[in-house]
RNA sequence: GACCCGGUAGCUCAGCUGGCAGAGCAACUGACUUUUAAUCAGUAGGUCGUGGGUUCGAGCCCCACCCGGGUCACCA
């Protein structure tokens, strides 16, 4: 062999000319992606179609391993050592070549299993033809189960298929696997935050663990769906376009509709809505839902998030307290198997009933003395002394809050009900049947975020709408949170909505405590970025 | 929105006081029929986020902008 093989395929690429398009776009190509797309164009020439149709698998990698491990166990295999033979179909993650042998791995949805490709068991031709496959390929493989030398389950490849040709390599690590302990070492993988949320599914193909955590996420929705549906819960869906935006102090997305000529709002909240369902009569309603609120981006908060809000008749906010204390555990015992949470470097053990802390009462107690008794200059003067930012136009209740916020909401670490908010604070929720300048409110924190928000509901329409009109107030003085008046809404309540207890959830902020995610980003798969270019 | 940090090969990153653009992995060629971060030999691969400026000379200094992350603020 004279003449390198460098040599041969530099100088057939520099005699190539952009003669057209196509070639023009090659020479536009990575070196990577261009000897992805000469490997696709000798398959096509080989007549072999790089994009299967269909197959059809005997078995996932984790069960083909689990049942030779299982004949292995009650010394069923031959005397060979070779099992049944299996079909297995997974994308290629690993790639040893060594010469008239090739050992492999692919991956499926259960796991990794390592191919072993014999020259003389393929033949000349098919055993060419794999040099043309690449990482992240797909295939279909099949043949019997062994147990190699070094002691891994593997495939003993009789024959394969190529199921989908990748084009581009997706950024596997090289995983290191310690044969003591098990453990997984990931040498230079996929780590630019931005692209593993651009090019989610190079992510997801490229890490289990991300996988997983979506898997969780959809086993944590079906729980919360089967617990409520098991209570006598009805699903409803209500408008995600609205004339008229409520239900919570946001501000709005704005759309118009053409046909009607008519500005809209995407919702911020279900609550106007499924309380109407509630006068009308369907008395337990439940909705899952996408929310739009038009605010900044941070740890724990996108401007499209998942809410939960459910509205039981004849309740308050009590009987909501315990519904969501069985809520909770119903779903560490269904979802996660354990009551042990781990948030940070806090491992916590869920138990009910959850602590309950007064908000007023609360700070009062930190701050030494009776809230209801400082004047609204002692309270700015207070939050101003604690650091509490952005105090304009703030009235008792909004000073109240911060103080709390500031003092108290950071050690709300183990699952804690913070109760009876100030009626400024809750232009929706009923008064405290004990105390009126307070409401029959809860929120309840784990890991210091706020995750539940519920009340007893108002239902006198008479006192709703000064609590609307207290709200045109503060908008009028430039609040632009402020809830807007919805008449529709107060006639409903008119024709008479029963004593009922509501509750919203944050979805994606529940899911993060349970699966110990750092972000709201990595529980959501397609989280808000700015455009790209 | 404000402040701080970052953007260099497909990926992970280095690049000193301004002086020829680097490494590992991936890729390509060859060797190797039980390897597993395979190994060994060789080769190729770059709009240094973008646009200006300073300079004999800019990945590095200055200005503006784009994108991301973090912190703060608002909301769940």
């Amino acid at each position: 062999m004279t003449s390198t093989p460098s040599s041969k395929r530099t100088s057939s690429n520099s005699a190539r000319q952009p003669t057209d398009e196509h070639e023009t776009d090659m020479e536009d190509l990575s070196q990577v992606l261009r000897h992805r797309r000469e490997k696709f164009d000798a398959l096509r020439e080989r007549g072999i179609e790089p994009f299967a149709y269909n197959f059809s698998p005997t078995a996932v990698a984790s069960d083909a391993i689990a049942d030779f491990e299982a004949r292995e166990k009650a010394e069923e295999l031959p005397e060979d050592g070779f099992s049944d033979r299996v079909k297995i179909g997974g994308r290629i993650v690993g790639w040893r070549d060594m010469g008239r042998s090739i050992f492999a791995h692919i991956e499926d949805s259960s796991g990794r299993i390592q191919l072993y490709f014999k020259k003389n068991l393929l033949g000349e031709e098919s055993f060419e033809t794999l040099g043309l496959l690449d990482i992240s390929d797909w295939i279909g493989v099949e043949g019997p189960t062994f147990r190699t030398r070094t002691g891994e389950v593997s495939v003993q490849v009789e024959s394969y298929e190529l199921l989908t040709k990748s084009m581009r390599p997706l950024p596997f690590g090289k995983v290191e696997t310690d044969p003591e302990t098990g453990e997984r070492t990931v040498h230079s993988g996929f780590q630019d935050t931005e692209m593993r949320y651009r090019r989610r599914y190079a992510d997801l193909a490229v890490h289990p663990e991300v996988r997983e955590t979506f898997r969780t996420r959809s086993r944590i929705v079906t729980a919360l769906r089967s617990f409520l549906d098991a209570e006598g819960f009805l699903e409803v869906e209500t408008p995600v376009l609205q004339p008229l935006y409520g239900g919570a102090s946001a501000k709005p997305f704005t759309t118009h509709h053409h046909a009607l000529d008519q500005k809209m709002y995407l919702r911020i909240a279900d609550e106007l809505y499924l309380k109407r369902l509630i006068v009308g009569g369907l008395d337990r309603v439940y909705e899952i839902s996408k929310d739009f609120r038009n605010e900044g981006l941070s740890r724990v908060h996108q401007p499209e998030f998942t809410m939960l809000e459910w509205y039981q008749a004849f309740s308050d906010y009590e009987d909501q307290m315990d519904l969501v204390e069985r809520m909770v555990l119903h779903v560490l015992d269904e979802v996660m198997g354990s009551r042990t949470l781990k948030l940070g470097e806090h491992e916590i053990e869920v138990e009910a009933p959850f602590r309950r802390l007064g908000l007023v009462s609360g700070l009062s107690e930190a701050l030494g003395r009776d809230v209801h008794e400082m004047t609204e200059e002692e309270l700015r003067a207070k939050a101003e002394e604690v650091g509490a930012p952005d105090l304009h136009g703030a009235g008792r209740g909004k000073l109240i809050d911060k103080l709390f916020g500031e003092l108290i909401e950071p050690d709300l670490i183990h699952p804690t009900f913070v109760i009876d908010h100030p009626k400024e604070l809750s232009p929706l929720a009923k008064p405290h049947r004990s105390d009126p300048r307070l409401t029959e409110r809860f929120e309840l924190y784990i890991g210091g975020a706020e995750i539940f928000n519920a009340f007893s509901e108002l239902n006198d329409p008479v006192d709703q709408r000064e609590r609307f009109e207290a709200q045109t107030a503060l908008r009028e003085a430039g609040d632009e949170e402020a809830q807007q008046i919805d008449e529709d809404y107060i006639r409903a309540l008119e024709y008479g909505m029963p004593p009922t207890g509501g509750v919203g959830m944050g979805v994606d902020r529940l899911v993060m405590m349970l699966t110990g995610q750092p972000t709201i980003r990595d529980v959501i798969l397609f989280p808000i970025l700015r455009n790209e270019e």
